[in-house]
DNA sequence: GCTATGCTATGACGATCGTCATAGCCGGTG
DNA sequence: CACCGGCTATGACGATCGTCATAGCATAGC
């Protein structure tokens, strides 16, 4: 496996989260992907031998990586530091793409196969979400939230989050991320000072 | 227009609103929409000349309308019933289909055409979300609460319930639409007392 | 220089998609 | 009875999908 080959790889899945951010799960191809990462749609093959649900799963799990890389970095500056760069994050990808991009792993929650037991990338999904409630939620335990509020603020916060920026893409408007953000920001102090 | 037609025409759309929350919208077809209602593919486009674009607003349209006249009703209880009414509504959606079904209005707005100006089903989701809120907000002001802080809550509670159903598809669980039920309906509280 | 290995290039397969055209049925009107 | 308009029935169209097979290239080790 060469530098470069890995490249090729990361780029893939890279651009396969972002276009199932954008279109969705479904409408998101492999074609599409390929072209996207100026790569032959038979490297698609060779680097994810199990199709698209290998690409897909992969695609969710970078996108959990990433995000929680990057919260767990800003929640050391406390709860709050931490939600106000979740929610700017998210801002950012709606605002940038000019309200056409949402959270990819959102994206392959709402949209099921038709087999009978969840496929590798609805279980990515779900440990994503509990990734990230984790981290806020034991940042708030480490600022004296009661571990029953912590666990149960962390869900609302990643839930609210989640919905919101799908609300922001249909409204067209970043008004209910604003809404939302102050309202979770007086939450999480009233968490932790109680 | 007999009435036999209107009623097939109705199944045709509510079963789209079902396809569509359980399997998201690029993978319902509109030949399964038609087989589902027991109808001939080619009445669909007899019903919907506009094709798969007003079929699928009308299912945004018509599980807006539903899901607003339930909330009508038992918000006339006080907004903290009306919001155990809307969280009990989901809460028996994502259940009953043994967590395969979610919310039509959130997959329509996660999925983006590639035309540049939005869809009316877009649009249609974002009048569904707003009529939401306006519902909750004016409950909670007509019970004492700021009317920038009604607002602001009851965009929260139509996110935080949308993602929060999301969660529980991918998690397999309730529990985060417990635990964010419990969060909100204190939020509630607070804010028609305050 | 030769060969083995990793990646590219190309094209095909069956299936399904949205859409549409056309012909037939069927009940109510005159 | 003839007729006509709403609905059904059927089949086709071009496009695109996921997947795979195979042949070509290029580079690194011997």
């Amino acid at each position: 496996m060469t530098k470069s080959s890995t490249t090729v790889r990361q780029r893939i899945v890279a651009g396969a989260a972002d276009m199932i951010s954008r279109r969705g799960l479904n409408a998101t191809s492999i074609r599409e992907t390929a072209k996207h990462a100026r790569a032959p749609l038979g490297s698609t093959y060779h680097y994810f031998p199990e199709g698209k649900q290998q690409l897909v799963t992969e695609a969710v799990r970078y996108t959990g990586a990433w995000t929680a890389g990057s919260l767990r970095k800003e929640l050391q500056a406390g709860p709050v530091a931490g939600l106000r760069a979740f929610l700017a994050l998210w801002r950012k990808i709606v605002v940038d793409s000019d309200f056409r991009a949402g959270c990819p792993v959102l994206a392959v929650s709402v949209e099921e196969p038709p087999t009978d037991e969840p496929p590798a990338s609805l279980l990515a999904a779900a440990d994503v979400f509990t990734e990230w409630e984790n981290l806020l939620a034991g940042s708030l335990r480490e600022h004296g939230a009661e571990p029953r509020q912590a666990a149960q603020l962390a869900t609302l916060i990643v839930a609210a989050v989640e919905g919101t920026v799908a609300m922001c893409r249909a409204k067209r408007s970043t008004q209910p991320l604003d809404d939302t953000a102050e309202q979770l920001q007086a939450l999480v102090l009233a968490a932790i000072e109680g």
